[in-house]
DNA sequence: CGCCTAGTTGAGGTAAGTCAATTCACGTGG
DNA sequence: CCACGTGAATTGACTTACCTCAACTAGGCG
């Protein structure tokens, strides 16, 4: 977390102490039970340390938009906190590790170190670039090339954290959650699969992801990374 | 904008003479002429003061999506500041006027009032969720229900700058801007509008919203305000 | 006066959805 | 140890929401 903070401001020493005090308590959830609710405030806001998670939205019709996925060393149901409320749900996908930030601690860290206050909420605002990326994915791209993008994306933000690379990675989630992620029926989901599998692309099975030829697919995604990256500290 | 920031960080006599600072060049900017380039860095931000503006990226095929557009009071191009590098374009729909802040300028206000930056990113923040909806609008609504909540939301936000109202508001976009931004046709996005008249919802004619019965509008698009509200500082 | 852009409407095509049946892996209880 | 239920993946047949192409109208402007 600290590394991940770092890359927008330089932390003081004492500011990095601060940080140590809100890592305090381990919890574990279960996968499939909410842990943020839409529409409740006052939550805590968690760092996810293992297990995958992810945001979404439900509709009245029962109809449910996932908005990101969550992956270890990112935030779950931060802006529940910052704006007061939650807007959104998050669910552990698999059993999750992580540590509890009480709101209060967060806001009381702020309030006295607003340099780390700048810090949390920079890395919040990159966290908006990504979706916009998928606003991008779902309007305007077919179902395959979403697949594909979906995929990279995913693939690259797990190679920062060292849990893949370009040949593939472990992933637990199902077609049924991707179709949700993507604005597809899980039955669609599963052809799109199929095809990029037979076309020598991807491959999707048993919890895996493998990159069957990784430039063509990042060239048929239009894939490009920068916006994930971040390079050094942007305030001194 | 003192009274934007003031939602989310109250702010000293100091900190506001620093805005004060800031608010200086005024510029004018053409309709259809880009002010931010996707991919470029070391911009300047705005703050739109009149007119109507609307952030895109564009695929290599020469489709656009439009991620959100931008009425006074707004910020533009915020984001090519804070990241260094813009991920989206940003155009004006009508003339417009807007007080620029250099990126330079931002920067260093950052670094000596730190909780201006945070007032700052805090409102960038609160834009996540428009995006957000937005997301949810694209992946899950069908037409009808993507053009009747884009034109609440739209409404509910000029109402907040006392440009609209429940009855309706003016509006300078044309079929093809909306088409860009809900991820439709402009073909459909007429078929649509039309279906919506003729049941008497709204009226979108020569420039202008009319909510014809605003409350199943609202019923219909599952339209809840409460993502735009702020109510007061969370940091006192 | 003619051109250009925005809007409108119709006809026909297609990507993706829905419904439904089948398989397979897994866990659970008799 | 086997019968059973359940949840995920798979595939086929059919439907539909939205797209594309195309023609036409109306206003603004050099």
């Amino acid at each position: 977390m600290a590394r991940k903070l770092g890359a927008f401001v330089a932390l003081s020493a004492h500011e990095l102490s601060v940080l140590e005090t809100l890592y305090e308590r381990r919890r574990i959830f279960a996968a499939g039970r909410d842990i943020v609710h839409q529409g409740q405030g006052g939550q805590s806001a968690y760092i996810l340390t293992s297990g995958w998670a992810f945001s979404y939205k439900l509709l009245r019709d029962g109809q449910r938009q996932i908005v990101d996925f969550q992956i270890p060393g990112d935030f779950l149901g931060l802006r529940s906190v910052l704006l007061q409320m939650s807007d959104q749900s998050v669910e552990p996908v698999t059993d999750i590790e992580v540590t509890e930030v009480l709101a209060s601690d967060l806001m009381e860290a702020f309030a006295y170190t607003p340099r780390l206050a700048t810090a949390v909420l920079w890395a919040a605002s990159r966290d908006e670039a990504m979706v916009v990326e998928h606003l991008v994915d779902i309007g305007r791209r077919n179902a395959a090339e979403r697949m594909a993008h979906f995929l990279l994306e995913l693939g690259a933000r797990l190679s920062l954290v060292g849990m893949g690379n370009k040949a593939g990675y472990a992933c637990p989630l199902t077609q049924y959650l991707m179709a949700d992620a993507l604005g597809l029926s899980a039955v669609h989901v599963n052809r799109v699969l199929r095809q990029m599998r037979e076309q020598g692309m991807v491959t999707f099975r048993d919890g895996f992801v493998s990159f069957d030829d990784y430039e063509r697919l990042a060239e048929f995604a239009e894939f490009d990374p920068a916006y994930l990256d971040q390079v050094g500290p942007l305030l001194a």
